[in-house]
RNA sequence: GCUCCCGUAGUCUAGUCCGGUCAAGGAUACGGGGCCUUCGACCCUGCGACCCGGGUUCAAAUCCCGGCGGGAGCACCA
């Protein structure tokens, strides 16, 4: 193997131990080693919370899991972390599947797959240990009491309550002997703790919410943090990586096990990544796409990992570009563009070349040379091995609107045809084609248009990533494209055929890319 | 407000733990030139950074202190 290529195949593993070049960017980025990882013995987890479709700002935490599932020879498990949720946050059983497409989209394997809502049982032994150790209470203030005197630093008198009365409160909350908020089992912490977050948090509360999944088998649910507690230990993750977050519920989880004597893995976080372009509201898209205003999940719109896909990026360099990111703790806004420069790098020497004229307008060439009423074009510039297609030309054909305004009066090239001059602009001209006149075959040093002839020029429709659609003329070959199919609309940009044409009209239907 | 984290060019990142090899590397963006019949690719070339102030040291992007700026957490959400 050349040392380039070397390079590469172990940046794909994560890079080198020792040493290496690392650098960041589209480079090769280089992850720091896991502490205390074992090559073949580590265990890794997802957790998304059934909410949504995956998207970029997940990214994070799926490629650098399976970085590292890769570097170690890992596995690493798919917990969907549904417990009951609230009001505002409601599992949607729908995405269970959404979300196992979109892991198989970015080619990311898992290992197993568990459900918390599966896994209600074997929180409460855990819950008693934590009791009988002393280290909760139930609590049946208010929330918005519990509230202020957490910010106060004030504890509520239940704090002060027996093992033994815990013990009976516990089973009362079990029993059913509580309506839904009227009581919690609370970690005791230390009602000083400088971090006002970390008081005395939260360990199960009740919920009567029907969930999905068991529907309204418990009522006495477990919060993340002490889930997780548990789960880390049993399902025997090895190394937590999450976001930062989620800093907070490390203190959570290590207090818990320091509490019951056990040792947990240890935590890796990264900061908080947002692509500048992609406004990602958690709850607008779910709601967009319930309401049908968003085009399902891949409606570019939610920069989901399935809309990339629509678009013709690659997971691959989606993966790329996250992974560049490193495990860094700073927070990074980065513009999209950088994500297309990585994807363009990948697609630009594969990917034909075809005809698209954008707000078209009909112009018949006088003199338009017989002979060229059809022509042979290469499907891309640089390699001759993509083949060659058919073009029927002129004389009469599409060009864009704006740019024959702008080149009113002057002469251009109809690029790999002819050069032709284009009337001045007249706003009294007749309805109907423009006229513009032949002038010269040999290419010369003059505006180039891309241009689409009349005859057989199909309709298209690029629905752009902020959801518009443009509309436009494309050269034949195009309608005959099976879906999926990714193109470079010359002086336009990269475009996938979409799946589905669009209802009731016989135009083709792509999803725009990148320039 | 409190707690924690972060602060290298327009943007992202390497280096910071173990101070000198860093007059700071890479990517992307941008400028100039070239080339291919694309606003795309490629080639050449250029621009551009250690948040500020003190301290320690022969030597600080790297260690210490103090500011300032940004982010996250402070839910009976995840």
């Amino acid at each position: 193997m050349p040392p380039t290529e070397q390079e590469t195949e172990l940046s794909r593993l994560g890079g080198p131990e020792e040493e290496g070049r690392p650098s960041g960017g589209g480079g090769m980025p280089v992850l720091p080693p896991l502490p205390g990882a074992v090559d073949g013995a580590v265990t890794l987890r997802l957790a998304p919370f059934p909410s949504g479709a995956l998207h970029v700002g997940n990214a994070r935490m799926l490629f650098l899991n399976d970085a590292y599932r890769q570097r170690y020879h890992g596995r690493l498990l798919l917990v969907f972390d549904d417990t009951i949720g609230s009001a505002e946050k409601r599992v949607d059983p729908e995405l269970f599947d959404v979300i196992r497409g979109d892991l198989e989209l970015a080619g990311v394997p898992v290992d197993g797959v568990f459900y918390k809502s599966d896994r209600i049982p074997q929180f409460y032994p855990w819950a008693r240990r934590v009791i009988d150790r002393g280290g909760a209470y139930v609590c049946t203030c208010a929330a918005d009491r519990l509230r202020e005197n957490r910010k106060a630093g004030r504890p509520c008198p239940e704090r002060l309550q027996s093992v033994e009365a815990t013990r009976t409160g516990w089973e009362a909350m079990l029993g059913g002997r509580f309506a839904e908020g009227e009581a919690v089992l609370r970690l005791r912490t230390d009602m000083a703790d400088p971090d006002p977050a970390f008081r005395d948090r939260v360990l199960f509360r009740i919920s009567d919410l029907d969930h999905p999944r068991v529907g309204r088998k418990y009522r006495v649910w477990p919060l993340l943090e002490f889930s997780w507690a548990v789960d880390d230990v049993e399902l025997g993750i090895t190394h937590v990586l999450r976001g930062k977050d989620l800093v907070m519920e490390d203190r959570m989880e290590e207090f818990l096990w320091g509490l019951l004597g056990i040792t947990g893995p240890p935590f890796l976080h990264w900061g908080m990544l947002r692509v500048r372009e992609a406004k990602l509201s958690k709850s607008k898209s779910y709601q967009e796409v319930k309401s049908g205003v968003y085009d399902g999940w891949a409606d570019p719109r939610t920069w989901s990992l399935r809309s990339l896909d629509r678009r013709g990026i690659r997971l691959e360099a989606l993966r790329q570009f996250t992974l560049s990111f490193g495990l860094s703790l700073a927070d990074v806004e980065v513009p999209a563009e950088t994500l297309y420069a990585e994807n363009r790098q990948r697609i630009d020497g594969s990917t034909p070349r075809r005809a698209f004229v954008p707000d078209p307008v009909a112009v018949r060439v006088d003199g338009f040379p017989e002979e060229l009423r059809e022509v042979v074009l290469p499907n891309h510039p640089e390699r001759a091995e993509m083949g060659e297609r058919r073009v029927r030309t002129g004389p009469d054909f599409w060009l864009p609107g704006p740019e024959v305004l702008r080149h009113a009066g002057t002469e251009i090239r109809l690029k790999d045809l002819v050069n032709i001059l284009l009337p001045p602009a007249d706003p009294a001209a007749p309805p109907g084609p423009i006229a513009a006149r032949f002038t010269s075959r040999e290419n010369r040093k003059l505006p180039r248009i891309q241009w689409v002839g009349t005859e057989g020029a199909v309709a298209v429709e690029i629905l752009e990533v902020d959801g518009t659609l443009r509309t436009g003329r494309g050269e034949a070959a195009i309608a005959t494209a099976a879906p999926g199919t990714v193109f470079q609309f010359e002086r336009v940009g990269f475009v996938r055929v979409d799946p589905a044409r669009p209802p009731g009209t016989a135009a083709v239907r792509v999803c725009f890319g990148h320039s």
